[in-house]
DNA sequence: ATGTGC
């Protein structure tokens, strides 16, 4: 266990086993960032990689102040995991990723009620991104219909693992966007103290963007739901992007998730990239993680890097078919190419590294049957 | 990541 537990500083603590490849500019970044001030203890998790000046895979406990730029754009950013009614032995791959059709533009008339109750029952008020509820939007989001390939503890499975599962990884869209070009315009990067009226005007939109990423997910699994005429229900939804009181060692303060997802919140999904596993584990209470796991397989190559690496090699129809016989929606090339299984880390060694540290237990490995990211792409 | 450019 003390193997994949790595104490780089007695701030920093990265939950990585000396074999998993971690960039070095991911280390210098997270040095760099547990050094502002404030800023009191630090976890880098095994899928830590480079971010725009801050690393991406890791969690950051502040006390006295916040740091909005840390947590980013895309606030609220998460992952919605969902048991459909459709029984797998029914599942043809094909036919289910021609019915993923029209998922991607505004959700319409028929969807305002829906939209108007999830608003209600969620007080977000703001409307200016109302055209933008219920897409997915680009990067590594993205809708997945998985099957259960293998059941490690069938009593922990929250639903029925003979349904076809779907797994929606998006955001706040441009309302988290906006949110922080508004805060950097008057506050830069610098720290937000607790106790300035600026702080509690960027917490309580951040607070907005996070229950507007939890509508936006319900709305895009709904909506592929629609799309395949089957029901549904939500086994958890759980954001990895945002910062939220949090006390460590009975000291009061905040912790910033950036690419973290929560382990004080029940069960969680790993996701591999599309060509891999992704893992449903069982976290335990652990506070030398700061109660935060990897959110995903971590990034190997850079965005952009990928397209020039690969395109030799492969050809788009090498890409939208994977390993496992499931078929990947993206009409975007450059997408195609940036979100290959190539440029991921291997999930299982992502994963292997928290159950070395002991902080999760897994109860199922799910594989990929349809990957969908969008059909209108128009860029490469 | 992004109402994703001039």
């Amino acid at each position: 266990m003390g193997n994949s537990v790595q104490i780089l500083t007695d701030k920093i603590t990265l939950i990585a086993s000396p074999t998993t490849w971690v960039e070095g500019l991911a280390i210098q970044q997270l040095r760099h960032t547990a050094a502002l001030a404030g800023m009191v203890k630090v976890a880098g998790m095994p899928d830590l990689h480079p971010g725009r000046g801050y690393p991406i895979g890791a969690a950051f406990f502040s006390q006295g102040c916040i740091y909005p730029a840390l947590v980013g754009n895309d606030i609220g950013c998460g992952m919605g995991f969902w048991q459909t009614s459709l029984p797998l032995a029914k599942v043809k791959i094909d036919k289910l990723a021609r019915r993923l059709v029209d998922l991607e533009g505004p959700l319409g008339a028929p969807w305002a009620e829906l939209v108007a109750q999830g608003k209600a029952r969620l007080g977000i008020d703001n409307a200016h991104f109302d055209q933008a509820l219920g897409t997915i939007g680009g990067g590594n989001h993205f809708a997945e219909f998985q099957a259960v390939d293998c059941l490690h503890d069938a009593g922990a499975f929250p639903g029925d693992p003979s349904r076809l599962l779907l797994l929606v990884h998006s955001g706040s869209r441009g309302l988290g966007q906006a949110i922080l070009a508004r805060h950097l315009v008057e506050h830069g990067h610098e720290a937000l103290a607790a106790d300035t009226p600026a702080f509690g005007t960027y917490l309580a939109q951040h607070d907005e963007a996070v229950r507007w990423a939890e509508l936006n997910r319900e709305l895009i699994a709904r909506r592929f739901l629609a799309a395949i005429r089957a029901e549904g229900q939500c086994l958890f939804d759980l954001n990895h992007n945002l910062v939220s009181p949090y006390s460590l060692a009975g000291q009061a303060g905040w912790l910033h998730r950036k690419g973290a997802t929560p382990a004080d919140q029940g069960l969680v999904v790993i996701p591999g990239s599309r060509g891999d596993y992704s893992y449903l584990v069982q976290p335990k209470a652990d506070a030398k993680a700061l109660h935060s796991l990897a959110h995903g397989a971590g990034r190997k190559w850079q965005r952009g890097e990928c397209k020039s690496r690969l395109s030799h090699k492969y050809r788009r129809e090498d890409l939208v078919r994977t390993r496992f016989g499931s078929q990947v929606i993206c009409a975007d090339k450059t997408l195609l190419f940036d979100e290959a299984p190539q440029a991921y880390k291997d999930c299982h060694s992502v994963v292997d590294d928290l159950v070395q540290a002991g902080l999760v237990q897994l109860v199922a490995r799910l594989k990929p049957v349809v990957t969908f990211k969008t059909q209108g792409g128009c860029a490469g």
